[in-house]
DNA sequence: TCGACCTAGTGTATCGATATACTAAAACGA
DNA sequence: TCGTTTTAGTATATCGATACACTAGGTCGA
């Protein structure tokens, strides 16, 4: 590979005017010059190490991403949207980790990042403990944080950016409420992103408003590590289980997430129910996923492009070490698709419900 | 964040043996020495500068990941697989990068990794075309393919590892045709996977074997651009489409892969068709999706983090910048999944099949 | 007691790019 | 014509770690 002394030579310039050119400084060259150094970049081949130049000036191209699982199908999306973003916006390329939900792991990542010279991170994390993020900051990191919100009252460096949990809940509640539903349950595992509570909190509002919160239950499926595979899978039927054994089960259903949502419904139909005749269920992310499960199911979809966006807006606005105070960024647009895994409940449409052809899964 | 002069200066010798120190060269000192040095080193939290090492020895502990959407769940379970891997045996941390199957977006890749003083990379590519992954490693790179083998009889640099694409379609095959199965139909996408055409052999390999080659049909769903996606439904859908008009449908379907066998089932059940009832499907991948899907879904299983684990080997074995021959590495221990999508077809059981329970479903 | 050899280190050029401080030559103004 | 700007560059210390080449001082054998 060629470096900035071998264009240096074949243009029959200094270094230095080479590194000019390289950074913009061509008011301090003629024409021909700037002309006879791009040739001679072109002519080599010429790349700038990325490295070399970090030494110098302490940035490094380069946004660290953390989540607990990238085998998550919604955390890919996420990733997704995050790296192509970042590399065509502003040509950063993504380190990416898995934590497990490891604290180890967590901090081991950070410690490489510095190591790298990376001074941006998105974090993905469930730890409940963010302490850790504060002293990444304090050594000069900018840290953003997805999926929970600031302690309120408390001063924070890092910049959480997340949808509405809480509104999101409220609203695929208030869907099952109006097909009539009266006995709820919301559906989560332990162990769950710290989002959980707003979401549980939007879930039991919805109820209440409804005058229905002494029949509104949180079901904890146990603990859960390598969130997001097929461990899913083995909640959705201990939950299923929990549900059948219920003396007075719930109808409608409100998952904390897609996968959740997913494996539920395969855990009910081994425990022969049927959704949605026998038991309504509304997911929470909006994975394509949703869209072609058997039902189809009806999710509450969160602006994830957006949010990829933001989050490295905010990554890359601030200037590292240069800490500000707590800063959260909220993102409200939530909606609700309506598919086909919710339906009346039993009594109200006699067994089978209108269970018909979708009305609106399209897209 | 403290330098190695800092901790030189703080355990009062030079910088020099605290390098020593850091490179495992302990014989070279005393017992006590080594001890102040160490001591130092926890004091002053100190790590060393990766990109300054790096500048120095050519050499980066990071691995690049190259992957058409890291949205798409076997991608992202793959990505899982090599960066845990690579990080706890290597300790080396990954770059990924979506290509988008863009020609363009993948050599931008490439650029970049260079500069950054990467020298390893597992792609996972589509293009035909691999003659950029070669000038990769003429110039200095260590590159691993997945999903494809080297052109036969022609010399290579490029390490390949992929699974036994031809015997996976061959194995999902014969389950259909040992369950009755005489029309027979390969779903797959245009634009997919060089890895498309050994699984297309292996199908028509198992159909010619039992003189079904007449009603073994490759049915191509157009054009998939972000593979993985939504996008996938509506290939489904197009395929379910094709199927219904046709005057002889196919009863037995082999997908490319689970994700989509998944759009394929949907598409069938909004053209009101049933699975298996109507038409038995298989798919191949073995994600953790087909196991919660309804019906879960027959599958090829492949054994992704041994093969993830061979690609990382691979990569970092080979000394960068030392070119070797051809080398290619199949993974062979593919096995089927029995679940839920493959039922005699109609004819043979009359209507309704004997869906029963699922057999095998469990795990 | 001298030279050879070992022990336990140290000095510093180097990796590739940057940016500050510097300058030779030309242009300009009075 | 001389001093001052401006133009168009250049020389080099620096970022942090590495490793080669070197050495002061001690030990040992003859």
């Amino acid at each position: 590979m060629s470096t900035i002394q071998d264009v240096a030579r074949h243009a029959a310039v200094s270094v230095s005017t080479v590194s000019n050119v390289l950074n913009g400084r061509t008011d301090r060259m003629r024409q021909e010059t700037l002309a006879r150094v791009e040739a001679a970049i072109t002519a080599l081949q010429f790349r700038p190490n990325t490295l070399a130049r970090q030494l110098k000036t302490g940035q490094t191209p380069l946004l660290g991403l953390l989540v607990p699982s990238i085998a998550n199908p919604m955390y890919g999306y996420i990733a997704r949207e995050v790296e192509t973003f970042a590399q065509e916006q502003y040509g950063y390329r993504v380190l990416i980790g898995n934590t497990y939900r490891d604290q180890d792991k967590e901090a081991s990542f950070f410690e490489d990042l510095l190591a790298h010279g990376v001074r941006r991170v998105i974090v993905i994390s469930s730890l409940a403990d963010e302490r850790h993020l504060e002293r990444a900051v304090q050594r000069g990191m900018v840290v953003v944080s997805y999926d929970r919100r600031a302690t309120p009252g408390e001063l924070s460096d890092v910049d959480h950016v997340t949808p509405d949990n809480f509104e999101a809940a409220r609203l695929a509640t208030r869907h099952l409420i109006a097909h009539g539903h009266t006995h709820l349950a919301f559906a989560t595992a332990a162990g769950m992103t710290m989002s959980r509570s707003d979401k549980i909190r939007g879930f039991l509002a919805a109820a209440g408003d409804a005058g229905l919160r002494a029949h509104a239950r949180v079901l904890d499926g146990g603990p859960l590590n390598e969130y997001g595979d097929a461990v899913l899978s083995e909640v959705g039927r201990a939950l299923a289980q929990q549900m059948v054994n219920d003396p007075e089960p719930p109808t409608g259903i409100v998952a904390v997430n897609d996968l959740m949502a997913l494996g539920l419904m395969a855990g009910l139909r081994e425990a022969g129910l049927r959704v949605p005749e026998d038991m309504s269920i509304v997911g929470m992310d909006g994975l394509f996923l949703s869209a072609i499960s058997n039902p189809s199911l009806t999710t509450v979809q969160l602006p994830v492009t957006e949010m990829a966006r933001a989050m490295v807006e905010r990554a890359m606005s601030r200037q590292s070490g240069q800490a500000s105070n707590a800063s959260e960024l909220v993102f409200t647009p939530t909606h609700l698709i309506e598919r086909e895994s919710v339906a009346p409940p039993p009594g109200r449409a006699r067994g089978r419900a209108t269970a018909t052809k979708p009305q609106k899964a399209k897209r």
